[in-house]
RNA sequence: GGGCGCUUAGCUCAGCGGGAGAGCGUCCGCCUUACACGCGGAAGGCCAGAGGUUCGAAUCCUCUAGCGCCCACCA
């Protein structure tokens, strides 16, 4: 069949993902007789639009699960979306507060007010703003899946889950209440990260600490009765309306004998103890420091230490409360500007300095964050990750790159318990219902219908929601049914592979690993697949604010997701960023392109053949035959190694390298005149090995570029699968394997360079015949050049060749020197002997520089003595060649002078 | 303050112990019936710097410089 003048991607992308789709190709079924692969994918966000991350990560995934399957394992890729509580709800309360919701509000039946500006989550209360979330995940929930289906992700969408959904929410109950019940999971004040904007605590990974031009202030706190002062510096000093001590160190002189005095707090008139604490550094500020135990973590533990009361000066919002006395109901930053303005009017502000330092920052909405005392709900992580840290240390989990495991491990030995209740409205509510009379908690699977404590039915259930990674932690099991013991969970746990981001290290991986273990007593996948990021080409992040974007679903557009997916996967090395440019994909695209004509040329040439054996029998076949053969074979090899180590840039070009140069610059033009002719015994071997190839290279080329292949796949004359993506992956064929075939290629191709070269820099026109001189002894190099006479005629324009080992140089017959050979094409009009001779005096130098360097190896009786035997034969060899080069150029250049 | 990574051809990057590579860009010549999204050819690099290990270093070790990232409770 033949082939279309161009190929056109957004016609055929869509149907043959339809096409595979009814074919049930992407079902992955317990199946006892194939070894499983299972991937679980990296939910996004369910609001999210497929940006080039995604398309990056499901890209690799895809190519490994295409691999896989076609390689005979029972592949599974398990699709589904994340609720992502605290950014839906985020997104939820900016689109309430700008109106952009009203439709969506009218369509849950929400009594829509006319005026009101913003609107809050309050003005709907919690029933409506679920629902909402709901009906907005209904409208864009199935954007990113769409988008996963146009990269061509082949994920079994019979098994799409999402973390909100009733089977996960069953997982979350389940294992909170079991976590509870073990004692993992308890209740306590402790000093948090509090977001005054989203009012909701956060754990440390979701503040983002940013560098700040900040001040130094000293203030001076009086001495209880009468003289003196003490000098303290802070950052913040609003926090001293919270003021329950100051703090010195033990060990410092200069404040010996106010240990256990008292200071008087300003503005309040509160009377304070001076106290004694390692925790303070002498060297900083004037080595006292104002201790604010509810605002502070050092403070807090500071204040622990010492039992000092526990002001907390500030309400949700981060406004000041009735602890504030005078300064009450200010903004914090307003309590600031008050406080100093007393401060100073009072002639307690020492001095000013400028201070840099790092704030916390809330990762969603960027407010800066308060550390606040707050009733959490938390992990104890402590026991849960030592044997994490175990699975890592032993290989049985293995990171790809390695290096992250220390990242991970730093993290890990020194984890800290997890906050995992969330202020918010969008997500799993806790499983724990508030007993009014008696206070107590009842943890329980569903509502109990009273206090397991007290029996009262006076009871509620907790306000909060869980952290958004606590259900994305149970992804590996939960998507497979758990807690029900699925068949599923029995044949596909633990995974082989996760691919994710660095950057998600310790939010996800690490807690997946940790849940894994406990809840299944086995790790959640073998492999972690640390993809680089993708930057632009300037290696700037990518932002919509900068401009810098490349959309995924642009370059479809432009030049078909094939282009892009093989440009990411060309670029993926195993570094921790990747740049990315248009420009890229269009090469990529190139690439497509000249796999569509070479296609195109190879069933044109396979048209009308009645090819039945594809054994190709080394007897009947020619050179270029067991030569790119061979070289199938390598890259065969090549290609499943590379695949195998996540090194996807290596696999992808090495079949671009192979594709392109080998088969098409090389293979495809030495057997035009065999398929051309009419000579049936040399034809229908070139169309065996030629079908062979193709259809290799299609299989080969299927997990990176699954469109384009199975167009050009449905289009074969004898198709071996009834489609390319359930085709066997081609396996190694050490039969093809030969060196010496190789070998003479390697000669042949560089006698026939070195003609065009001559060619090209005499300007011989390109179509003109050229009689060619070849000076060589070597009896193999004069039988390559007597066999295949042929391709020097036909990939070099060659007339009359002339081969001996006493051939002379003919007059005006420009050169090229090689270590075994001279080649000469005699010229008609006037040679440039000044340009000649600068090259040969460049190749000469070169040349030269070699023979010296390795004579130099040579001469060295420590190298002869210690180094390898191979190394020695090869340098001996090499010697030989550059001193025989040497002398070749050397006279010719005499006679070039004579 | 701790840790990690990067520095190779004009640009983007491979290579990570034995003769400096690719793609893009540049230059020259070609519309040769698969492909001008192409074909053929060429130019271009003391592999950041300094020490060390080794018979041998772009490749391993140490230090320095520049760039980038992550973690962190010096108020």
């Amino acid at each position: 069949m033949e082939l279309p003048k161009a190929y056109d991607p957004k016609e055929a992308e869509e149907r043959w993902y339809a096409f595979w789709e009814s074919r049930h190709y992407f079902d992955g079924n317990v199946n006892e007789r194939k070894k499983p692969f299972a991937i679980v994918i990296p939910p996004p966000n369910v609001t999210g639009e497929l940006h080039i991350g995604h398309a990056l990560n499901n890209t690799l995934q895809d190519i490994v699960i295409r691999y896989k399957r076609m390689d005979g394992y029972e592949a599974c890729w398990f699709p589904g979306t994340d609720h992502a509580s605290i950014a839906v709800h985020v997104l939820i309360e900016r689109g309430l507060a700008k109106r952009e919701l009203d439709d969506l509000l009218r369509q849950i039946g929400y009594p829509v007010p006319q005026e009101k500006r913003p609107l809050t989550r309050y003005d709907l209360g919690r029933e409506y703003f679920i629902k909402l979330g709901w009906a907005w995940k209904e409208r864009y929930g199935s954007r990113i899946r769409e988008q996963l289906r146009a990269l061509g992700c082949s994920c079994d969408w019979r098994r799409e889950s999402f973390t909100l959904d009733e089977a996960r929410s069953r997982a979350v109950t389940e294992v909170f209440v079991r976590l509870y019940e073990e004692g993992f999971i308890y209740r306590g004040d402790r000093l948090i990260n509090w977001c005054p904007r989203c009012q909701t605590v956060l754990s440390d990974l979701e503040v983002e600490h940013e560098e700040t031009e900040g001040q130094l202030y000293y203030i001076r706190y009086p001495l209880e009765g009468g003289d003196g002062f003490v000098t303290v510096a802070t950052t913040r000093p609003e926090t001293m309306l919270g003021d329950t001590g100051v703090a010195v160190h033990p060990e410092d002189e200069r404040y010996q004998e106010l240990i256990g005095k008292f200071v008087i707090l300003p503005l309040l008139g509160r009377k304070i103890p001076i106290i004694a604490d390692k925790a303070v550094d002498k060297e900083f500020g004037t080595g006292a420091v104002k201790v604010t135990p509810a605002h502070d973590p050092i403070d807090f533990e500071i204040g622990r230490r010492h039992g000092l009361k526990i002001i907390n000066i500030f309400k949700a919002d981060a406004t000041t409360n009735e602890h504030a006395g005078p300064y009450r109901d200010l903004e914090r930053y307003q309590a600031r500007r008050r406080v100093i303005e007393d401060l100073k009017a009072q002639g307690l502000l020492e001095r000013v300095e400028p201070h840099r330092h790092a704030l916390g920052h809330c990762q969603r909405c960027h407010t800066v964050i308060e550390p606040l005392i707050s009733t959490q709900w938390f992990v104890r992580m402590k026991e849960l990750a030592e044997p994490a840290i175990k699975v890592i240390e032993s290989g049985e989990i293995q990171f790809i790159p390695e290096r992250w495991t220390k990242i991970y491990f730093d993290w890990m030995r020194n984890i800290r318990d997890w906050p995992i209740s969330r202020q918010l409205w969008w997500g799993h509510r806790i499983p724990a219902w508030h007993c009014a009379d008696c206070k107590g908690i009842t943890v329980a699977r569903q509502a109990p219908p009273s206090c397991s404590k007290c029996g009262s039915k006076n009871i509620a259930q907790d306000e909060d929601v869980l952290d958004t990674w606590f259900s994305s932690a149970l992804w590996p099991f939960s998507v497979m049914g758990w807690p029900n013991q699925t068949p599923e969970l029995k044949y596909f746990y633990p995974t082989q592979l996760l691919s994710t981001g660095h950057d998600i290290i310790f939010f996800w991986v690490a807690r997946m690993i940790m849940m894994g273990l406990h809840f299944m007593k086995s790790i959640p996948f073998e492999r972690v697949f640390f993809h680089p990021i993708v930057k632009d080409e300037r290696g700037q992040k990518m932002s919509k604010s900068k401009g810098n974007v490349i959309d995924p679903l642009e370059m479809k557009e432009k030049y078909g997701m094939d282009a892009l997916r093989l440009t990411l996967a060309a670029l993926c090395a195993q570094g921790k960023e990747m740049r990315l440019s248009v420009q890229d994909i269009e090469g990529y695209k190139k690439f497509l392109n000249k796999l569509w004509n070479a296609a195109r040329f190879s069933l044109m040439s396979l048209q009308g053949s009645q090819l039945t054996d594809f054994s190709c029998e080394k007897t009947s076949l020619g050179l270029e035959d067991r030569w790119i053969l061979s070289r199938l074979s390598r890259t065969i090899a090549q290609t499943r190694e590379s695949l195998e180590r996540y090194e996807f840039n290596h696999a992808a070009k090495g079949l671009y390298e192979f594709v392109w140069h080998d088969f098409c610059d090389w293979y495809l033009e030495m057997i035009k005149p065999r398929l051309y002719g009419t000579d049936v015994a040399t034809k229908t071997p070139a169309q065996q090995v030629l079908f062979v190839l193709l259809t290799d290279i299609l299989k080969l080329l299927h997990p990176f570029i699954p469109f384009i292949t199975e167009e050009i796949w449905q289009r074969l004359p004898h198709k071996t699968a009834e489609s390319v993506m359930i085709a066997e992956y081609p396996k190694v064929r050490p039969e093809w394997l030969d060196e010496h075939a190789e070998q003479t290629m390697h000669r042949l191709q560089t006698l026939i360079t070195a003609i065009r070269t001559i060619r090209s820099e005499m300007n011989v026109p390109p179509q003109k015949r050229a009689k060619v001189f070849i000076k060589a002894e070597a009896s193999d190099v004069q039988q390559i050049v007597h066999d295949y006479k042929i391709f020097f005629e036909e990939l070099a324009q060659a007339g009359e060749i002339s081969i001996g080992p006493s051939i002379e140089r003919p007059k005006n017959a420009p050169r090229m020197v090689l270590e075994w050979a001279e080649v000469f094409i005699p010229l008609e009009g006037l040679l440039d002997l000044h340009q000649e001779y600068k090259r040969l005096q460049q190749e000469l130098k070169k040349a030269r520089a070699g023979l010296e360097a390795t004579l130099r190896k040579l001469d060295n009786p420590d190298f002869l003595a210690r180094a390898p035997e191979e190394i020695i034969e090869k340098e001996k060899r090499k010697a030989r060649e550059f001193k025989e080069k040497v002398e070749r150029l050397e006279q010719n250049l005499q006679l070039l002078q004579g």
